[in-house]
DNA sequence: ACCATCCTTAAAATTGCCTTAAAACCGGCG
DNA sequence: CGCCGGTTTTAAGGCAATTTTAAGGATGGT
């Protein structure tokens, strides 16, 4: 899950890096307008999220939104906005934002929020299931036949992009980009091994894996199973 | 979007059906689980989804849904379950089920998860078709008559740019700079050896291919089988 | 009939994934 | 600070599926 964060504060950019990061999103920072207006246009698709300071230099967030939404409807945005009149946050929603959180903010709000605009983006409840395998993703959890199964982060995040192209290949390529945000290393085995651990954590001793391998592409998880 | 319910008492196979047709879907009912079965598997292809009741005269669902899962891991399958423990509802899904409802549920609840499958299945993934054989690029999945043919990808690219080319003529050295990445090599024997492989694996035995070969030019995938 | 072209098969070469183990990393704690 | 446990990454050998090569047989056009 990526999110692409605008915000022109540092020390404020990095302490919501971190801690998105710590809860296994992929952020990319812009600390202007302009790369951060750039940044969204050009990879629009790759986000999940777009977390926008309301004063920026250069451009301010409101016009970053419209040009966002003149490009897509789809994608959540949040504002993040230090003032305290909620006038402003009434411009930010008629820009077409999804919601707004005012600075300072607990962190776990905004976690909830970006969650709340996760799942509202695909629609359904978010939990995933193949056969008898359930991820939460508010929860955080995966339970096996009722069971929990304990996933470090990354076998999580593996795991939760797996499920929600259930049905279709995951590429290698995207899969690198998604989860562990590397680009451009086609070449990168931290793959088969995370697939290995689910596997070994997963899958049902002695008979095929819930994750198919597709030699040369990726890897799918299937509906059945 | 035609759904197979399998369902032994009619007046709630009545209720589910005629709450279905009112939103659109064609509906049919097998009230006993050997006729279910039957329909199944006869019009696999038929079917966007399969309603199983749990508990059925002759044939219990359990054993519908891995019959069908035995040919087509593709279809969505819902379990109907009267039963309150969880465990009913492991078994289901170990059965190869995609979800599972507990009676008596709100009507709302069925159509919400039958929709969430139906948009999971079909993904607005491009698709290909000719006769009986499709090809989803997003799945990277073929299948013929409803059921899944194992490509490697060689073949799956090659079967993706005749498909793409359907009706046209693929030239050979056109082939080979596509799918190979091969250029200037006019004498390359490598196609004839993967168009083999295609046709074995999906031709119909006994008639003609539904690869033609255009002597001397290339190959063509008619539009009608 | 003859030649070019394509089909079929089998074996050789290659690739890419699996597995394992060990190294690097990281946060907490004495 | 240094150690410890858990997590993540790197690395490498083995192995099986895939891809390519090669060669003899079949076929069709002229």
């Amino acid at each position: 899950m990526r999110i692409l964060l605008v915000e022109d504060e540092t020390s404020i950019a990095n302490f919501i890096r971190e801690g998105l990061e710590e809860e296994g999103f992929a952020i990319d920072v812009a600390n202007n307008g302009k790369t951060g207006l750039q940044m969204a246009i050009d990879n629009l698709a790759e986000y999940d999220v777009v977390l926008l300071d309301w004063m920026l230099p250069g451009l301010n967030g409101i016009e970053i939104c419209r040009a966002i939404r003149k490009e897509s409807k789809e994608i959540p945005v949040i504002f993040l906005t230090a003032k305290d009149t909620t006038d402003d946050a009434v411009f930010g929603l008629e820009a077409g934002a999804n919601d707004y959180i005012r600075k300072p903010f607990a962190f776990e709000e905004l976690l909830a929020r970006i969650r709340v605009l996760m799942r509202n983006k695909q629609g359904e409840g978010s939990v995933f299931r193949c056969g008898t395998i359930e991820l939460n993703v508010e929860s955080h959890r995966v339970t096996k036949k009722g069971k929990t199964v304990e996933l470090t982060q990354k076998e999580f995040s593996l795991l939760e992009f797996l499920m929600r192209n259930k049905g279709k290949v995951s590429r290698r390529t995207r899969i690198i980009e998604k989860v562990w945000d590397i680009h451009f290393d086609y070449d990168n085995s931290v793959i088969d091994v995370y697939i290995n651990f689910l596997r070994k954590k997963l899958d049902e001793p002695g008979s095929t894996s819930f994750i198919e391998t597709i030699r040369g592409v990726g890897y799918r998880i299937n509906d059945e199973e």
